[in-house]
DNA sequence: GCATGATTCAAACACTTGTTTGAATCACGT
DNA sequence: ACGTGATTCAAACAAGTGTTTGAATCATGC
Protein backbone atom coordinates (compact mmCIF):
# COMPACT_ATOMS: atom_id res chain seq x y z
CA UNK A 1 0.00 0.00 0.00
CA UNK A 2 1.01 3.69 -0.79
CA UNK A 3 2.14 5.22 1.97
CA UNK A 4 0.52 8.48 1.00
CA UNK A 5 2.28 10.96 2.00
CA UNK A 6 5.33 10.10 4.56
CA UNK A 7 6.97 12.51 6.85
CA UNK A 8 10.63 12.47 4.76
CA UNK A 9 11.99 12.06 8.11
CA UNK A 10 11.60 8.58 8.72
CA UNK A 11 14.41 6.90 7.10
CA UNK A 12 12.84 5.65 4.21
CA UNK A 13 15.44 3.29 2.44
CA UNK A 14 17.33 5.30 -0.36
CA UNK A 15 15.38 3.31 -3.09
CA UNK A 16 13.22 6.99 -4.04
CA UNK A 17 16.16 8.90 -4.76
CA UNK A 18 17.78 5.81 -5.73
CA UNK A 19 15.35 5.79 -8.62
CA UNK A 20 15.21 9.87 -9.00
CA UNK A 21 19.19 9.57 -9.85
CA UNK A 22 18.93 6.85 -12.36
CA UNK A 23 15.99 8.13 -13.84
CA UNK A 24 17.79 11.58 -13.84
CA UNK A 25 20.71 10.28 -15.57
CA UNK A 26 18.85 8.10 -18.27
CA UNK A 27 16.84 10.86 -19.42
CA UNK A 28 19.32 13.29 -20.12
CA UNK A 29 21.26 10.30 -22.08
CA UNK A 30 17.76 8.80 -24.32
CA UNK A 31 15.75 11.35 -23.35
CA UNK A 32 12.25 10.91 -21.57
CA UNK A 33 10.02 8.71 -24.28
CA UNK A 34 12.80 6.77 -25.07
CA UNK A 35 13.88 5.69 -21.34
CA UNK A 36 11.40 2.49 -20.16
CA UNK A 37 11.23 1.83 -16.59
CA UNK A 38 13.20 -1.33 -17.07
CA UNK A 39 16.27 0.45 -17.65
CA UNK A 40 15.55 2.44 -14.49
CA UNK A 41 15.32 0.44 -12.37
CA UNK A 42 17.68 -1.93 -13.68
CA UNK A 43 20.07 0.68 -13.17
CA UNK A 44 18.79 1.97 -9.87
CA UNK A 45 19.07 -1.65 -8.68
CA UNK A 46 15.64 -1.92 -7.49
CA UNK A 47 12.24 -3.76 -8.53
CA UNK A 48 10.31 -2.64 -11.34
CA UNK A 49 7.27 -2.58 -9.64
CA UNK A 50 9.23 -0.15 -7.24
CA UNK A 51 8.45 3.34 -9.47
CA UNK A 52 4.67 2.89 -9.26
CA UNK A 53 5.12 1.98 -5.41
CA UNK A 54 6.43 4.84 -4.63
CA UNK A 55 5.70 7.82 -7.59
CA UNK A 56 2.72 6.44 -9.15
CA UNK A 57 3.30 6.42 -13.12
CA UNK A 58 5.80 7.34 -14.83
CA UNK A 59 4.81 10.52 -15.56
CA UNK A 60 4.50 11.30 -11.86
CA UNK A 61 8.19 10.28 -11.79
CA UNK A 62 9.25 12.91 -14.30
CA UNK A 63 7.63 15.45 -12.68
CA UNK A 64 9.45 15.01 -9.09
CA UNK A 65 12.73 14.66 -11.51
CA UNK A 66 12.36 18.24 -12.15
CA UNK A 67 10.27 19.37 -8.91
CA UNK A 68 12.86 18.45 -6.61
CA UNK A 69 15.87 20.11 -8.47
CA UNK A 70 13.79 22.90 -10.02
CA UNK A 71 11.97 25.06 -6.92
CA UNK A 72 15.56 25.35 -5.25
CA UNK A 73 16.94 26.52 -8.15
CA UNK A 74 14.82 29.13 -9.07
CA UNK A 75 14.43 29.96 -5.46
CA UNK A 76 18.12 30.76 -5.48
CA UNK A 77 17.54 32.98 -8.46
CA UNK A 78 15.05 34.73 -6.80
CA UNK A 79 16.90 35.11 -3.68
CA UNK A 80 20.35 36.41 -5.37
CA UNK A 81 18.61 38.70 -7.87
CA UNK A 82 16.52 40.66 -4.51
CA UNK A 83 20.06 40.48 -2.74
CA UNK A 84 21.75 42.50 -5.75
CA UNK A 85 18.72 44.76 -5.63
CA UNK A 86 18.60 45.56 -2.13
CA UNK A 87 22.64 46.01 -1.86
CA UNK A 88 22.11 48.57 -5.54
CA UNK A 89 19.62 50.62 -3.22
CA UNK A 90 17.36 52.43 -5.29
CA UNK A 91 19.86 52.46 -8.55
CA UNK A 92 18.94 50.10 -11.15
CA UNK A 93 20.96 47.12 -12.05
CA UNK A 94 23.35 46.51 -14.61
CA UNK A 95 21.96 43.91 -17.38
CA UNK A 96 25.27 42.01 -16.20
CA UNK A 97 24.22 41.94 -12.46
CA UNK A 98 20.55 40.87 -13.82
CA UNK A 99 22.16 38.33 -15.87
CA UNK A 100 24.62 36.88 -13.17
CA UNK A 101 21.76 36.16 -10.76
CA UNK A 102 19.77 34.45 -13.81
CA UNK A 103 22.80 32.01 -13.97
CA UNK A 104 24.87 32.00 -10.80
CA UNK A 105 22.40 29.50 -9.44
CA UNK A 106 23.00 27.14 -12.27
CA UNK A 107 27.15 27.25 -11.75
CA UNK A 108 26.57 26.77 -8.04
CA UNK A 109 23.92 23.12 -8.87
CA UNK A 110 27.11 22.37 -11.01
CA UNK A 111 29.35 22.08 -8.36
CA UNK A 112 26.90 19.45 -7.07
CA UNK A 113 28.19 16.55 -4.62
CA UNK A 114 29.69 14.58 -7.53
CA UNK A 115 28.22 15.85 -10.80
CA UNK A 116 24.50 14.93 -10.13
CA UNK A 117 23.88 18.38 -10.22
CA UNK A 118 25.43 18.65 -13.73
CA UNK A 119 23.51 15.91 -14.95
CA UNK A 120 20.36 17.66 -14.11
CA UNK A 121 21.39 20.73 -15.94
CA UNK A 122 22.26 18.83 -19.00
CA UNK A 123 18.55 17.66 -18.39
CA UNK A 124 17.13 20.86 -17.84
CA UNK A 125 18.60 22.50 -20.99
CA UNK A 126 16.72 20.13 -23.18
CA UNK A 127 13.58 19.91 -21.33
CA UNK A 128 12.55 23.26 -22.91
CA UNK A 129 12.33 22.28 -26.13
CA UNK A 130 10.49 19.14 -25.51
CA UNK A 131 7.69 17.98 -27.08
CA UNK A 132 6.67 16.52 -24.14
CA UNK A 133 3.45 17.30 -22.86
CA UNK A 134 4.31 17.03 -19.08
CA UNK A 135 7.08 19.47 -19.78
CA UNK A 136 4.82 21.97 -20.57
CA UNK A 137 2.99 21.59 -17.69
CA UNK A 138 5.81 21.65 -15.31
CA UNK A 139 8.05 24.25 -16.63
CA UNK A 140 5.84 27.29 -16.90
CA UNK A 141 4.47 26.72 -13.02
CA UNK A 142 8.56 26.87 -11.72
CA UNK A 143 8.98 29.39 -13.93
CA UNK A 144 6.21 31.67 -13.44
CA UNK A 145 8.10 33.77 -10.94
CA UNK A 146 11.39 33.77 -12.17
CA UNK A 147 10.29 35.47 -15.90
CA UNK A 148 8.12 37.85 -13.80
CA UNK A 149 10.64 38.88 -11.34
CA UNK A 150 13.69 39.27 -14.31
CA UNK A 151 11.79 40.66 -16.82
CA UNK A 152 11.04 43.41 -14.18
CA UNK A 153 14.50 43.86 -13.59
CA UNK A 154 16.04 43.70 -16.96
CA UNK A 155 12.84 46.97 -17.94
CA UNK A 156 14.55 48.93 -15.21
CA UNK A 157 18.59 47.64 -16.52
CA UNK A 158 17.43 48.37 -20.01
CA UNK A 159 14.93 51.43 -20.24
CA UNK A 160 15.37 52.24 -23.56
CA UNK A 161 13.97 49.30 -24.71
CA UNK A 162 10.93 48.94 -25.82
CA UNK A 163 9.07 46.11 -23.32
CA UNK A 164 7.93 44.23 -26.91
CA UNK A 165 11.71 43.77 -27.74
CA UNK A 166 12.68 43.48 -24.43
CA UNK A 167 10.48 39.99 -24.49
CA UNK A 168 11.73 38.85 -27.88
CA UNK A 169 15.12 39.21 -26.02
CA UNK A 170 14.51 37.18 -23.09
CA UNK A 171 13.51 34.51 -25.39
CA UNK A 172 17.15 34.48 -27.11
CA UNK A 173 18.58 34.29 -24.10
CA UNK A 174 16.76 31.52 -22.39
CA UNK A 175 17.81 29.64 -26.04
CA UNK A 176 21.46 30.75 -25.66
CA UNK A 177 21.36 29.42 -21.60
CA UNK A 178 19.63 26.70 -22.23
CA UNK A 179 21.88 25.57 -25.34
CA UNK A 180 24.92 25.97 -23.20
CA UNK A 181 23.57 24.31 -20.20
CA UNK A 182 22.71 21.34 -22.60
CA UNK A 183 26.14 20.90 -23.33
CA UNK A 184 24.96 20.26 -26.33
CA UNK A 185 27.61 19.53 -29.07
CA UNK A 186 24.72 18.28 -31.56
CA UNK A 187 27.04 20.33 -34.47
CA UNK A 188 30.21 19.26 -32.49
CA UNK A 189 31.70 22.67 -32.65
CA UNK A 190 33.74 21.93 -28.85
CA UNK A 191 35.79 18.62 -29.26
CA UNK A 192 37.71 19.86 -26.14
CA UNK A 193 36.25 21.26 -22.38
CA UNK A 194 34.04 17.69 -21.98
CA UNK A 195 35.51 17.54 -18.98
CA UNK A 196 32.49 19.25 -17.10
CA UNK A 197 33.70 20.03 -13.83
CA UNK A 198 32.94 23.32 -12.38
CA UNK A 199 35.66 25.41 -13.48
CA UNK A 200 33.93 24.73 -17.08
CA UNK A 201 30.71 25.48 -15.67
CA UNK A 202 32.61 29.03 -14.76
CA UNK A 203 33.99 29.38 -17.59
CA UNK A 204 31.14 29.84 -19.54
CA UNK A 205 29.11 32.13 -17.36
CA UNK A 206 31.96 34.42 -18.00
CA UNK A 207 31.57 34.09 -21.78
CA UNK A 208 28.15 33.78 -21.98
CA UNK A 209 27.31 36.98 -19.68
CA UNK A 210 29.23 39.51 -21.62
CA UNK A 211 27.76 38.18 -24.98
CA UNK A 212 24.25 38.39 -23.62
CA UNK A 213 24.48 41.57 -22.24
CA UNK A 214 25.48 42.87 -25.29
CA UNK A 215 22.28 41.24 -27.05
CA UNK A 216 20.46 43.06 -24.81
CA UNK A 217 21.73 46.82 -24.59
CA UNK A 218 21.85 46.87 -28.52
CA UNK A 219 19.76 49.59 -29.89
CA UNK A 220 16.69 48.78 -30.78
CA UNK A 221 16.03 47.71 -34.44
CA UNK A 222 14.02 50.50 -36.66
CA UNK A 223 11.23 50.05 -39.10
CA UNK A 224 9.52 46.73 -37.25
CA UNK A 225 5.90 46.38 -37.48
CA UNK A 226 4.46 46.74 -33.83
CA UNK A 227 3.97 42.74 -33.69
CA UNK A 228 2.95 42.94 -30.38
CA UNK A 229 4.19 39.84 -28.20
CA UNK A 230 2.84 39.52 -24.26
CA UNK A 231 4.78 38.16 -21.10
CA UNK A 232 1.73 36.00 -19.65
CA UNK A 233 1.80 33.02 -17.82
CA UNK A 234 -1.28 31.68 -19.12
CA UNK A 235 -1.23 28.14 -19.73
CA UNK A 236 -3.42 28.01 -22.40
CA UNK A 237 -0.98 29.90 -25.11
CA UNK A 238 -0.72 27.68 -27.89
CA UNK B 1 10.42 -5.86 -53.52
CA UNK B 2 11.87 -2.43 -52.99
CA UNK B 3 13.22 -0.51 -55.66
CA UNK B 4 16.28 -0.21 -54.49
CA UNK B 5 16.84 2.69 -56.05
CA UNK B 6 14.26 4.12 -58.37
CA UNK B 7 14.77 7.06 -60.29
CA UNK B 8 13.00 10.03 -59.12
CA UNK B 9 11.43 10.73 -62.61
CA UNK B 10 9.34 7.71 -62.84
CA UNK B 11 5.92 9.18 -61.04
CA UNK B 12 5.65 7.36 -57.87
CA UNK B 13 2.19 8.13 -56.31
CA UNK B 14 2.92 10.38 -53.83
CA UNK B 15 2.27 7.73 -50.86
CA UNK B 16 6.59 8.34 -49.98
CA UNK B 17 5.92 12.36 -49.93
CA UNK B 18 2.75 11.60 -47.79
CA UNK B 19 4.60 9.95 -45.52
CA UNK B 20 7.33 12.53 -45.22
CA UNK B 21 4.84 15.14 -44.75
CA UNK B 22 2.89 12.76 -41.82
CA UNK B 23 5.89 11.93 -40.23
CA UNK B 24 7.58 15.59 -40.27
CA UNK B 25 4.36 17.08 -38.59
CA UNK B 26 4.09 14.29 -35.82
CA UNK B 27 7.69 14.39 -35.19
CA UNK B 28 7.33 17.96 -34.45
CA UNK B 29 4.32 17.69 -32.25
CA UNK B 30 5.73 14.43 -29.79
CA UNK B 31 9.04 13.86 -30.27
CA UNK B 32 10.64 10.88 -32.47
CA UNK B 33 10.57 8.14 -30.23
CA UNK B 34 6.88 9.02 -29.03
CA UNK B 35 5.31 8.89 -32.28
CA UNK B 36 4.55 5.75 -33.79
CA UNK B 37 4.70 4.45 -37.04
CA UNK B 38 1.13 3.46 -36.89
CA UNK B 39 0.23 6.84 -35.72
CA UNK B 40 2.34 8.41 -39.44
CA UNK B 41 0.71 5.88 -41.50
CA UNK B 42 -2.18 6.63 -40.26
CA UNK B 43 -2.23 10.57 -40.75
CA UNK B 44 -0.63 10.08 -44.32
CA UNK B 45 -3.49 7.50 -44.84
CA UNK B 46 -1.19 4.95 -46.29
CA UNK B 47 -0.90 1.35 -45.49
CA UNK B 48 1.64 0.51 -41.96
CA UNK B 49 4.12 -1.70 -44.13
CA UNK B 50 4.62 1.06 -46.47
CA UNK B 51 7.05 2.77 -44.12
CA UNK B 52 9.52 -0.45 -44.52
CA UNK B 53 8.60 -0.85 -47.85
CA UNK B 54 9.92 2.62 -49.02
CA UNK B 55 12.03 3.46 -46.45
CA UNK B 56 13.48 0.48 -44.59
CA UNK B 57 13.05 1.43 -41.36
CA UNK B 58 11.96 4.33 -38.71
CA UNK B 59 15.52 5.17 -38.30
CA UNK B 60 15.63 5.46 -42.11
CA UNK B 61 12.88 7.23 -42.23
CA UNK B 62 13.52 10.28 -39.94
CA UNK B 63 17.07 10.34 -41.40
CA UNK B 64 15.31 10.77 -44.72
CA UNK B 65 13.09 13.59 -43.24
CA UNK B 66 16.06 15.46 -41.93
CA UNK B 67 18.14 14.99 -45.85
CA UNK B 68 15.66 16.31 -47.91
CA UNK B 69 15.11 19.45 -46.38
CA UNK B 70 18.88 20.11 -44.85
CA UNK B 71 21.17 19.34 -47.44
CA UNK B 72 19.14 22.65 -49.50
CA UNK B 73 18.74 24.42 -46.44
CA UNK B 74 22.55 24.85 -46.05
CA UNK B 75 23.48 24.92 -49.44
CA UNK B 76 21.53 28.01 -49.81
CA UNK B 77 23.65 29.57 -46.71
CA UNK B 78 26.62 28.47 -48.19
CA UNK B 79 25.31 30.44 -51.71
CA UNK B 80 24.30 33.54 -50.08
CA UNK B 81 27.20 33.61 -47.95
CA UNK B 82 29.61 33.48 -51.42
CA UNK B 83 27.02 35.85 -52.77
CA UNK B 84 28.19 38.74 -50.33
CA UNK B 85 31.35 38.18 -50.00
CA UNK B 86 31.32 38.57 -54.16
CA UNK B 87 29.57 41.41 -54.01
CA UNK B 88 31.87 42.57 -50.82
CA UNK B 89 35.37 42.60 -52.85
CA UNK B 90 37.92 42.01 -50.76
CA UNK B 91 36.59 43.80 -47.59
CA UNK B 92 35.68 41.78 -44.86
CA UNK B 93 31.59 41.51 -44.09
CA UNK B 94 29.75 42.72 -41.05
CA UNK B 95 29.02 40.48 -38.50
CA UNK B 96 25.07 41.54 -39.55
CA UNK B 97 25.97 40.21 -42.94
CA UNK B 98 27.08 36.83 -41.71
CA UNK B 99 24.12 36.15 -39.95
CA UNK B 100 21.87 37.85 -42.38
CA UNK B 101 23.45 34.67 -44.83
CA UNK B 102 22.86 31.96 -41.98
CA UNK B 103 19.23 33.31 -41.14
CA UNK B 104 17.47 34.12 -44.54
CA UNK B 105 17.29 30.73 -45.81
CA UNK B 106 15.16 29.73 -42.74
CA UNK B 107 12.99 32.76 -43.22
CA UNK B 108 12.63 31.63 -47.41
CA UNK B 109 12.27 28.12 -46.18
CA UNK B 110 9.47 29.74 -43.55
CA UNK B 111 7.65 30.38 -46.52
CA UNK B 112 7.16 27.32 -48.62
CA UNK B 113 4.00 26.56 -49.93
CA UNK B 114 1.87 26.41 -46.97
CA UNK B 115 4.02 25.74 -44.22
CA UNK B 116 5.38 22.94 -44.51
CA UNK B 117 8.51 24.21 -44.34
CA UNK B 118 7.69 25.70 -41.03
CA UNK B 119 6.68 22.93 -39.74
CA UNK B 120 10.03 21.56 -40.09
CA UNK B 121 11.77 24.31 -38.96
CA UNK B 122 10.35 23.67 -35.52
CA UNK B 123 11.09 20.18 -36.34
CA UNK B 124 15.02 21.00 -36.80
CA UNK B 125 14.89 23.84 -33.77
CA UNK B 126 14.60 20.86 -31.57
CA UNK B 127 16.81 18.16 -32.78
CA UNK B 128 19.72 20.06 -31.87
CA UNK B 129 19.24 19.30 -28.40
CA UNK B 130 17.47 16.16 -29.00
CA UNK B 131 19.21 12.60 -27.77
CA UNK B 132 18.69 10.63 -30.08
CA UNK B 133 21.76 8.83 -31.47
CA UNK B 134 20.08 9.36 -35.16
CA UNK B 135 20.75 13.35 -35.10
CA UNK B 136 23.96 13.18 -33.46
CA UNK B 137 25.17 11.03 -36.76
CA UNK B 138 22.99 13.39 -39.08
CA UNK B 139 23.50 16.56 -38.13
CA UNK B 140 27.17 16.99 -38.03
CA UNK B 141 27.00 15.51 -41.38
CA UNK B 142 25.28 17.75 -42.89
CA UNK B 143 26.26 21.50 -40.59
CA UNK B 144 30.01 20.48 -41.36
CA UNK B 145 30.69 22.76 -43.81
CA UNK B 146 28.17 25.51 -43.15
CA UNK B 147 30.05 25.43 -39.24
CA UNK B 148 33.53 25.42 -41.09
CA UNK B 149 32.33 28.50 -44.07
CA UNK B 150 30.60 30.99 -40.98
CA UNK B 151 33.77 30.50 -38.62
CA UNK B 152 35.77 31.81 -41.21
CA UNK B 153 33.71 34.10 -42.35
CA UNK B 154 32.78 35.55 -38.62
CA UNK B 155 36.74 35.66 -37.82
CA UNK B 156 37.38 37.87 -40.92
CA UNK B 157 34.45 39.84 -40.10
CA UNK B 158 35.76 40.18 -36.53
CA UNK B 159 39.28 39.61 -36.44
CA UNK B 160 39.64 41.74 -32.31
CA UNK B 161 38.10 38.26 -31.01
CA UNK B 162 40.10 35.33 -30.55
CA UNK B 163 39.60 32.48 -32.08
CA UNK B 164 38.13 30.16 -29.19
CA UNK B 165 35.76 32.91 -27.74
CA UNK B 166 34.26 32.79 -30.95
CA UNK B 167 33.63 29.10 -31.62
CA UNK B 168 31.58 29.86 -27.86
CA UNK B 169 29.83 32.78 -28.94
CA UNK B 170 29.17 30.99 -32.42
CA UNK B 171 27.93 27.95 -29.74
CA UNK B 172 25.41 30.50 -28.07
CA UNK B 173 24.32 32.12 -31.38
CA UNK B 174 23.25 28.90 -32.76
CA UNK B 175 21.53 28.08 -29.22
CA UNK B 176 19.60 31.07 -29.34
CA UNK B 177 18.84 30.57 -33.23
CA UNK B 178 17.77 27.29 -32.45
CA UNK B 179 15.28 28.23 -29.92
CA UNK B 180 13.50 30.89 -31.69
CA UNK B 181 13.41 28.38 -34.90
CA UNK B 182 11.39 25.81 -32.30
CA UNK B 183 8.99 28.00 -31.49
CA UNK B 184 9.42 27.30 -28.39
CA UNK B 185 6.59 28.80 -25.47
CA UNK B 186 7.94 26.46 -23.00
CA UNK B 187 8.03 29.19 -20.55
CA UNK B 188 5.22 30.79 -22.18
CA UNK B 189 6.87 34.12 -23.17
CA UNK B 190 5.03 35.11 -25.48
CA UNK B 191 1.27 34.05 -26.32
CA UNK B 192 0.46 36.57 -29.20
CA UNK B 193 1.90 36.00 -32.47
CA UNK B 194 1.54 32.50 -32.66
CA UNK B 195 0.12 32.81 -36.14
CA UNK B 196 3.36 31.74 -37.43
CA UNK B 197 3.39 32.62 -41.63
CA UNK B 198 5.73 34.43 -43.50
CA UNK B 199 5.34 37.90 -41.27
CA UNK B 200 6.44 36.30 -38.49
CA UNK B 201 9.49 35.05 -39.61
CA UNK B 202 10.81 38.05 -40.74
CA UNK B 203 10.12 40.03 -37.84
CA UNK B 204 12.22 37.02 -35.93
CA UNK B 205 14.99 37.91 -38.14
CA UNK B 206 14.77 41.50 -37.79
CA UNK B 207 15.32 41.63 -33.94
CA UNK B 208 17.35 38.14 -33.79
CA UNK B 209 20.18 39.38 -36.01
CA UNK B 210 20.56 42.55 -33.91
CA UNK B 211 20.63 40.92 -30.41
CA UNK B 212 23.10 38.30 -31.75
CA UNK B 213 25.41 40.90 -34.01
CA UNK B 214 25.85 42.90 -30.60
CA UNK B 215 26.32 39.82 -28.43
CA UNK B 216 29.22 38.33 -31.15
CA UNK B 217 31.08 42.25 -31.10
CA UNK B 218 31.04 42.57 -27.58
CA UNK B 219 34.67 42.98 -25.80
CA UNK B 220 36.03 39.88 -24.71
CA UNK B 221 36.16 39.32 -21.27
CA UNK B 222 39.04 39.22 -19.13
CA UNK B 223 40.92 36.85 -17.16
CA UNK B 224 39.75 33.64 -18.34
CA UNK B 225 41.65 30.69 -18.08
CA UNK B 226 42.62 29.64 -21.40
CA UNK B 227 40.89 26.93 -21.73
CA UNK B 228 41.16 25.77 -24.97
CA UNK B 229 37.46 25.04 -27.28
CA UNK B 230 38.50 23.76 -30.47
CA UNK B 231 36.22 23.60 -33.75
CA UNK B 232 36.46 20.17 -35.36
CA UNK B 233 33.93 18.02 -36.84
CA UNK B 234 35.05 14.81 -35.53
CA UNK B 235 32.33 12.51 -34.68
CA UNK B 236 33.82 10.98 -31.58
CA UNK B 237 34.37 13.95 -29.59
CA UNK B 238 31.19 12.79 -26.85
C1' DG C 1 6.69 -13.10 21.36
C1' DC C 2 3.43 -11.58 17.80
C1' DA C 3 0.92 -8.44 14.94
C1' DT C 4 0.79 -4.52 11.81
C1' DG C 5 1.98 -1.86 8.21
C1' DA C 6 5.43 -0.49 4.94
C1' DT C 7 8.35 -2.18 1.41
C1' DT C 8 10.15 -5.58 -1.92
C1' DC C 9 9.72 -9.11 -5.27
C1' DA C 10 8.57 -12.33 -9.21
C1' DA C 11 5.08 -12.95 -12.25
C1' DA C 12 1.64 -11.78 -15.01
C1' DC C 13 -1.47 -8.31 -17.14
C1' DA C 14 -3.21 -6.02 -21.42
C1' DC C 15 -1.33 -3.30 -24.87
C1' DT C 16 1.76 -1.11 -28.19
C1' DT C 17 5.98 -1.22 -30.63
C1' DG C 18 8.75 -2.00 -35.33
C1' DT C 19 9.11 -5.37 -38.64
C1' DT C 20 7.96 -9.32 -41.77
C1' DT C 21 5.15 -12.15 -44.64
C1' DG C 22 2.52 -13.67 -48.58
C1' DA C 23 -1.17 -12.92 -51.20
C1' DA C 24 -3.78 -9.30 -53.81
C1' DT C 25 -3.66 -5.36 -56.74
C1' DC C 26 -1.89 -2.13 -59.83
C1' DA C 27 0.91 -0.16 -63.93
C1' DC C 28 2.71 -0.96 -68.01
C1' DG C 29 6.02 -2.73 -71.80
C1' DT C 30 5.72 -5.99 -75.34
C1' DA D 1 -3.77 -9.71 -73.92
C1' DC D 2 -0.56 -11.42 -71.18
C1' DG D 3 3.11 -11.25 -67.93
C1' DT D 4 6.32 -8.93 -65.00
C1' DG D 5 7.71 -6.21 -61.45
C1' DA D 6 6.44 -2.53 -58.43
C1' DT D 7 3.23 -1.40 -54.94
C1' DT D 8 -0.50 -2.09 -51.53
C1' DC D 9 -2.86 -4.61 -48.08
C1' DA D 10 -4.47 -7.41 -43.97
C1' DA D 11 -2.55 -10.23 -40.83
C1' DA D 12 0.62 -11.89 -37.98
C1' DC D 13 5.23 -11.86 -35.58
C1' DA D 14 8.32 -11.45 -31.52
C1' DA D 15 9.70 -8.16 -28.35
C1' DG D 16 9.05 -4.42 -25.31
C1' DT D 17 5.87 -1.09 -22.87
C1' DG D 18 3.62 0.73 -18.25
C1' DT D 19 0.96 -1.09 -14.74
C1' DT D 20 -1.16 -4.42 -11.40
C1' DT D 21 -1.32 -8.23 -8.36
C1' DG D 22 -0.61 -11.07 -4.35
C1' DA D 23 2.47 -13.29 -1.77
C1' DA D 24 7.01 -12.76 0.62
C1' DT D 25 10.06 -9.93 3.41
C1' DC D 26 11.28 -6.37 6.36
C1' DA D 27 11.00 -3.11 10.25
C1' DT D 28 8.93 -1.70 14.27
C1' DG D 29 5.57 -0.94 18.31
C1' DC D 30 3.38 -3.36 21.86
Amino acid sequence: MPPLDREPTRGSPDTKDRILAAAEALFMEQGYAATSLRAITAKAKVNLAAVNYHFGSKEALIREVFDRRLGPLNQARLDYLARLEFEAGGRALTPEKVLEAMITPVVQLSRDPLKRGAVFLRLLGRALSEPEDTMKQVLPIHYRDVVLRFKDALARALPEVPEQELVWRMHFTFGAMAYAMAGNDALQLITTCEAEGADDAEAIIRRLVPFLAAGLKAPAPQGLRTSTPQLTTNREAA
